[in-house]
DNA sequence: CTGCACATGTAAGAAGTTACATGATTGA
DNA sequence: TCAATCATGTAACTTCTTACATGTGCAG
């Protein structure tokens, strides 16, 4: 329901195609919501023909031309509303703490790989921490000079950080516990 | 793809109705997997047709019979099987944080209308942490005397309290970047 | 000449949400 | 008698995922 507002977001920060949208969503806006291409061209075409967006043809040379995108006054009226309304509770998925409660039904085998498991995912998310702090590094190098946009992806950014943080440390205390057992 | 596994996960801690999962995926189960009844109906009876559990049909007085789940081997094998596999990168869904850099394109009555929802949010995850907090006291008092399934069901809990406290301390930074805009 | 980045889509199917539907018992 | 809890579903719809499809230009 929110990817619309998530684009929208997007292109007021900064208006592009839809490849360069889902280039973004692999990095920045994917870390709080991520969307493949097939999705963000759908919904790019709705909100086309809703008004919310609108499209300048760029021709480029050396690359295939582009469909630019960017935020009308109807798209950012659309935006302005939804965040006055409440949060929705989100759908929470964690694939992990399935199979720890699993691993109680599996045997010395099974939760030797599990704990196999937990250290890849570890060292994935420990990777996505650098990632995290380098970009942090580069785009927020003096916190004294920057303007509300930037504040506020900063603030975003952050709380991704303080995730991964928490997370490696349960990863630890998960990994503790299935050793011990 | 999981809910089926996480179905299974709760039945082999203790068979029981589709009625009395979908109120475990309210409570516990549900800090990490949410489903409606009528997900958890339909898978069941899914699950049932591939042998993977078994129904049982219970009389009860004072109340309409039901339908007892218990997991079949095959269910079991199934489970086992998945524990094995790589744990699949997660969709994340975040709308507080899309809304928060949406923050920067509304007005100062936008903003401070945030800070209200911001604040009830904070308020929300506030009395979800109570909630953690009360049930390990009420189901883990004695961390020597625990068997493996209760070992796990608590580390997965302690990382529901650790996301709760890192939220809780991100939202009071989101609340000072809000405000000093 | 092979693979990668750029660029935009369609189609089928799986999964999830929302609304509707029924019916018993218990406690206020 | 009204609401809540227990108990089980169907139907319609929306959304998401996965696979397929096409074409250019550049670098190795």
């Amino acid at each position: 329901m929110a990817l619309e507002h998530a684009i929208l977001v997007s292109l007021l920060e900064q208006p592009g195609s839809g490849y360069e949208l889902a280039r973004r969503f692999e990095r920045s806006i994917g870390r709080f919501w991520t969307a493949t291409h097939q999705q963000i061209y759908r919904v790019l075409k709705r909100m086309e023909g809703d008004g919310w967006v609108t499209a300048e043809e760029v021709g480029q040379d050396g690359r295939p031309d582009k469909r630019s995108f960017s935020v009308a006054g109807q798209g950012r009226a659309v935006l302005v509303e939804w965040l006055r309304a409440p949060v929705q509770p989100e759908a929470v998925r964690h694939e992990l703490a399935v199979k720890i409660r699993g691993a109680a039904f599996t045997d010395l085998a099974g939760r030797a790989s599990l704990i196999t498991e937990v250290e890849r995912y570890r060292a994935e998310h420990e990777a996505l921490l650098g990632r995290y702090l380098n970009g942090e590094k580069r785009d927020f190098p003096d916190t004294s000079s920057l303007d509300a946009g930037q504040r506020l992806q900063h603030a975003v950014l952050r709380g991704g950080i303080a995730y991964e943080r928490m997370l490696l440390d349960w990863l630890d205390d998960v990994l503790d516990t299935l050793r011990a057992l």
